[in-house]
DNA sequence: AACCATACGGAGACTGTCTCCGTTTAGCAA
DNA sequence: TTGCTAAACGGAGACAGTCTCCGTATGGTT
């Protein structure tokens, strides 16, 4: 990649998160593009699409994710309690930006997604802390992975959505980890 | 109102209730407007905002919610039989066109909201149910309908994006469930 | 220095939203 | 029936966002 195209291309994707924390996902692209000094051709050659941008502003998010797991499966309490906070961390990590849940959750385990390099790791990680359930013998065995993102992916999209807060969603939160654990 | 006026009126919402449904809630309201023969002024002026004309289209909806419960209410079962019953029952109920689930679940409880009249039916039924499952001491006490509503429309957001069927939705509702109950 | 593949950027086509305003008409009163 | 007017119509067009095409500029190489 030419030296010119690697400078544009990063400053798009610095402004772009700027501007996806802002206003949220449905923020205007040719309106990034400006901002980052660009025409909307080169914000589109480089970024085909509006996913694929926001493929490329989450790339750092990946760390952040298996960071939260390292850090929650090192806890010590009850499943009930561990299960719990690993969904807050869960759906405040999917809700960084408005429109994230929504996102994400509907691209979880669908492997052609634009988003799919990022799907899979927060997979990868919720698979993590089923194992950690599963040792210990406290997880319902007709749930996997995918069906706990679905499920904690569902409340965040209402919080998010519904603009609800972190007091809100939480009793919603034990809902799952009650109906989940045994 | 004139007779043109109702003619008109009529017209639009049968015809966005079929566009509704095939295209789902993201139609071109231009688009509908041509299909029933009038100009998008004429629409804008009878409907100010797409989710107006949702609101008329879920007139009828309306009815079907409550002939639903009270089918569901004279379920003999066990509790949570019954609840992931009903569940499926509501889920199948806001899914009817595409964007549905999320449009309703994120104006449940959301007073000053456009469709807040079709929300408030759907919790109102929601209310019934929870009072049937509470007289037979089933259901954990810091669960209101409005937060059972909200669990329910996480789990119908996420099968309408993702494209689930009912098959894969179902283990999503008896964890719910299973959660609710005791 | 010359070359050219690579990249740029902006004009503009296209689509959807929504408004304004000149025209038409339903319903009523004489 | 006729005439009047408030109500309703509808479409041109302003505006915003998406996305492409293509003439121009330039980084990197020989």
């Amino acid at each position: 990649m030419r030296a010119d195209a690697k400078r544009n291309r990063d400053r798009i994707v610095e402004v772009a998160r700027e501007v996806f924390r802002e206003r949220g996902y449905d923020a205007s692209l040719d309106d990034i593009a400006k901002r980052a000094g660009v025409g909307p051709g080169t914000l589109y050659r480089h970024f085909p699409s509006r996913d694929a941008l926001l493929d490329a502003v989450m790339q750092a998010w990946v760390d952040r994710v298996t960071d939260a797991t390292d850090k929650a499966l090192v806890y010590e309490g009850s499943p009930r309690e561990f299960l719990v906070s690993w969904f807050e961390t869960y759906v405040a990590l999917i809700s960084l930006h408005k429109g994230g849940p929504a996102k994400i959750t509907s691209a979880m385990g669908v492997e052609d997604s634009p988003i799919a390099t990022k799907t899979r790791v927060l997979l990868t990680q919720t698979q993590r802390v089923v194992d950690h359930l599963r040792a210990q013998g406290a997880l319902r065995d007709d749930i996997d992975a995918l069906q706990l993102c679905r499920l904690a992916g569902g409340v965040a999209v209402v919080a998010d959505q519904g603009g609800l807060d972190a007091d809100a969603t939480r009793p919603l939160l034990t809902v799952l980890a009650d109906g989940l654990l045994r």
